[in-house]
DNA sequence: GTGGTCTAGACCACA
DNA sequence: GTGGTCTAGACCACA
């Protein structure tokens, strides 16, 4: 269902979470949508049910999807493209940037970074 | 002397870690120069003497600053453009180019976001 | 577990780092392999956390361990024969040998002495 | 007259000690001989005071000088091979080989690297 | 004066 | 439960 690597540097919340959103972004998770339920979820994920609560959660505050108490959460109107998470990795690529800069890398080196990740990411 | 924010998601010795840096990568800072003691940073900067401790012991393992018991630390040989340093810069801005990926966002509007952030950075 | 001397002049983090590097190049400790928590490793030796905690972070600073907050801190693929180890080690052997010669010792004392270290090492 | 390294890793008392040591050694210090006083040494080597008197005490407890209250420090009859000295060589060169053998490192490893390290100090 | 080690303990994020 | 950050403060070695 998800691939969970748990020596990664990144939260297991935040995996899980970038998961969902990649298959709302690839379309393969629509408006309406039911995902399954924090129980499910956790115990094929062996997982606390506290991270993939905290999954739901953030994705809810977000306006990704809108949990529905006694039925289960879906995927709402505004889960694709979703302004809150673009702005996020918006602003996640500028920090990462202006760390770069003040480091010494210089804008052509950034670039030629940015390039080889975007390969790494499309061959994926 | 060092900008800190309490408030910010940025540990505070990480913060002062990155000013260190761009004060390399600025040539404000060159090799041999003494950085304060570490009694003198942290009362000047309000802090703890073990976290301005962990700024320097972090310097010291990445070989950007030596350091002497009884005389204090200096900017070593290999402080500008330290290999540590500039790798894990590189590192941060690929994870931000795949997590942007991943929801959604094109090549295109990635590099452009780059770009934007890099004209931001340059006009500091 | 571990073994502590509170009068060497040994910081004891160094000492519970190297037995800890002992127990890798012995094969008792293996790729995987969960190190006890810090809690668990501070309460039994009856150190404090901080104590512990500068051991993990160093092995982890030289890529012996890998440590995923939440759940724990793990031998890593490089813990073996760690670069990072076995070059200081080399270091500290050079660093005795110069002091030897420098005391007026000859190349053939110091390699008995050597040898006989070896014998006392592998009867161990 | 002495050579300060205030970069390195052995104290600088540690330094000057080897330093003396090695002149003892070469033959150069002989018994009777006078070390210059602590002022002249402390001011023409920039040291603190109580830098060169570490040096002093050690050697005196060690049995390699001696010194008269008003007169100055002098090459004891012991200084030459001064078996305290010896003694502490060998103990540091023991230490240093069962920490590499400990880290993995094998006997043969071990002499290779001691011997790098004769050649070496020879060639200075 | 300088940095290094260690303790005790608070508060936080993540699982 | 796990580790991460930060404070306050003691005591040490070295210059």
């Amino acid at each position: 269902m998800f691939i969970i690597d748990h020596s990664s540097q990144t939260p297991i919340y935040e995996q899980i979470k970038r998961q969902i959103l990649a298959l709302v972004s690839a379309g393969v998770l629509k408006e309406g949508d039911k995902l399954p339920s924090l129980r499910v979820l956790s115990s094929e994920l062996h997982l606390n049910i506290n991270t993939v609560k905290k999954v739901f959660s953030e994705l809810e505050a977000d306006g990704v999807i809108t949990t529905v108490v006694g039925s289960g959460s879906y995927l709402s109107a505004t889960a694709y493209r979703n302004p809150a998470v673009i702005s996020k990795a918006q602003n996640d690529l500028s920090c990462a940037v202006l760390a770069a800069l003040s480091y010494g890398m210089t804008e052509e080196e950034i670039i030629e970074t940015v390039k080889k990740a975007c390969l790494k990411g499309e061959l994926k």
